[in-house]
DNA sequence: TGTACATCAGTGAACGCGCGTTCACTGATGTAC
DNA sequence: TGTACATCAGTGAACGCGCGTTCACTGATGTAC
């Protein structure tokens, strides 16, 4: 934890990263204030603004840094299915939703926080890379259908991101009282499969 | 408008959750305020206390006030295609992303708030009749595919929640930044009908 | 190796602000006779 | 129809609170010689 040895912190813009996102995470954005993550952080608030312009800056830069390992689970999962387009798609999906549940301040900070993803020009591209990886995987998973029966790239990374985060939204938080009918993974990957399907990727008895 | 009248106001709990609903729509729920809900209304903060136990009552009332339009949509859309239970459940789609677009304050109220669902009976009850609009739908849908290869009906209304909310969320607001790359409109009907194709309900050339 | 000094990360006091909430009150409305 | 009175929706002043932000400062760290 390397807390505070003594007048300087030595790690205090990261740890108000990290505060900040255990803020969020149990309190969502509207939760979060500086104050508090200056506190969490063993640190007077007036000190924040020796590294962030102020709270907004802040929770930028929790989402870039979401992003960031965001972009990079994608890119593990995108990796990993090399041989097959349609494995690599459906992974990128679950990597999806993987990523909601492992990092959920991350997540709320990227989706939720009402940051803009072109708020500053390194979150974009973080963004971009990330969003990047799906578009590619439904770009190469597309050029395996006959042209007269292809619907566009970009369409369907689109539906893939629609539905992932549909499903986080509704069914993988404490969504309050929304209680699941079903497990949001088993959820996820059954719609997926019968999206695949009716794309004609997986034969009908599959 | 019918404005005050004098010291009486005559409908000021009906001003208060308008005024909610138009300051959540600008401003997302975070930026909403009793203070400022009662100054929109035309009437000190304190006159709020007499219709509504606090902040949080008040978004749960404009909440309640939404569920119940949006049940009554979800109802209509319904109706309109009885003969066809596949074109009823396409309908429901429509009407979800219908309704997010006609009332954004009532749908932020309703799925951004943070407010359960669970918090009183009524709006637990008003929710549950708009849900149940899409179970049945899916429900009646199911009945036509063969037993062997029909999914549990609950689990196809959560396949159409989640995407319909995630090309809500994603693609038809403001969404900071993130451009959409087609219609939400266009994204929504060509996501389900490839859907409903892979259940096998459309044919594969259809 | 020691000293002088520049740098700069953090302090702590102070600010103005708008918030939610309370309270005793007031004045408009509705009703009984 | 007029009067007395109960009801109750709204007032306005007050509160304590925590927020974001500023400021002159202080003390630890790093570096030049």
């Amino acid at each position: 934890m390397t807390k505070k040895r003594g007048y300087h912190h030595g790690n205090l813009r990261q740890a108000l990263v990290d505060a900040a996102l255990v803020l969020i995470e149990e309190k969502g954005p509207t939760g979060f204030t500086l104050s508090e993550a200056a506190k969490a952080a063993g640190v007077t608030p007036a000190a924040v603004y020796r590294h962030f312009a102020g709270r907004e800056d802040l929770i930028a830069e929790a989402a870039r840094q979401g992003f960031e390992v965001f972009a990079d689970l994608m890119e593990h999962a995108y990796g990993k299915h090399k041989g097959s387009a349609l494995a690599a798609l459906e992974a990128t999906g679950r990597a999806y939703l993987a990523f909601a549940r492992k990092f959920p301040g991350h997540y709320v900070a990227m989706f939720e926080s009402g940051i803009s993803i072109n708020r500053n020009a390194d979150l974009a591209l973080v963004a971009g890379r990330a969003l990047g990886v799906i578009e590619k995987a439904a770009s190469e998973l597309m050029a395996e259908l006959p042209a007269n029966r292809r619907p566009p790239a970009r369409m369907v990374s689109s539906h893939m991101l629609a539905f992932s985060h549909g499903v986080v939204e509704l069914f993988a938080r404490g969504a309050p009282g929304t209680k699941s009918p079903f497990p949001p993974e088993d959820l996820l990957e059954s719609g997926i499969g019968i999206y695949l399907r009716g794309l004609g990727l997986i034969t009908p008895d599959g």
